[in-house]
DNA sequence: AATCGGCTCAACCGCTATTGT
DNA sequence: GACAATAGCGGTTGAGCCGAT
């Protein structure tokens, strides 16, 4: 495929963004929305490349992004939709509001990887690396026949949400959004999952497996009964 | 005060998926 | 259907900060 390289290397200015960058963007996406993330730049103002600027709004500038301390609960959402999902970080941050993907992949790998170590557990399958104590296996078998299940369920859910997006592509649905949401949130995890949260009907929809393919992480939205169920643990 | 090492996190890179022609 | 352009994802890097020595 002809795909375009990363960035031009004609000119473009790369490394940590300034203030008057930041401001040239956050004034052209408030006037006009990003629209095509490769005509910004120039359009904007800014000797940067697309995905440059792509990269800086959604992990920086973007209104509805909460910055700061990771909360004990967020914490715990981590580690659960880790266990259930890997490092589908896209996935994992439909599900934490206001936290971004990159985020919370660094959060895991600088905090949660570790203290998951320390505690015996396998950062990657999230069970105990050594025999631990009775306590713990309990714990675990509660844990993983949740886990399992809650697997087959979204591996089953992302097939019935692909269905939907795709009747929605014939038959657009009406946005229901009122918030912070700016123009340029359509395609970003929150908005999705904002988006989906109104279309829970899937779910009357599912096939018994499913072969989701791995790039497809966008739209993960949860029934919150299940979701605070699954949470619980 | 200097410097060393570990930690954090914004940003980059390479890839795949999706969309348009 | 083939190809090109674009968007998005996950892994990795490196500059800057901070505490220990």
């Amino acid at each position: 495929m002809g795909r375009s390289p990363y960035c031009d290397s004609s000119g473009l200015k790369k490394g940590p963004w300034t203030p008057e960058e930041d401001h040239k963007l956050l004034a052209y996406i408030h006037q006009h929305g990003h629209g095509s993330w490769r005509a910004l730049p120039s359009k904007a103002g800014l000797e940067r490349c697309g995905k440059s600027c792509r990269l800086r709004w959604t992990n920086y500038l973007r209104p509805d992004i909460k910055r700061g301390k990771f909360s004990l609960q967020e914490e715990q959402a981590i580690e659960q939709l880790h266990a259930l999902l890997g490092n589908r970080w896209s996935a994992i941050a439909t599900h934490l509001p206001k936290r971004t993907d990159n985020e919370i992949k660094n959060y895991w790998n600088t905090h949660l990887k570790k203290k998951l170590i320390k505690m015996g557990i396998d950062p990657i399958t999230h069970k105990p690396t050594k025999n631990n104590n009775e306590e713990m296996k309990v714990k675990n078998n509660i844990n993983n026949s949740t886990l399992s299940h809650m697997a087959q369920w979204e591996t089953a859910r992302l097939e019935a949400e692909e269905r939907l997006a795709r009747q929605h592509k014939i038959q657009p649905i009406p946005s229901s959004s009122g918030g912070v949401e700016s123009p340029t949130t359509s395609s970003t995890a929150t908005g999705n999952c904002q988006h989906l949260a109104g279309e829970r009907g899937v779910a009357d929809d599912l096939p018994s497996s499913g072969s989701g393919s791995a790039g497809e992480s966008k739209n993960y939205g949860w029934p919150d009964t299940i979701l605070g169920e699954f949470l619980r643990f």
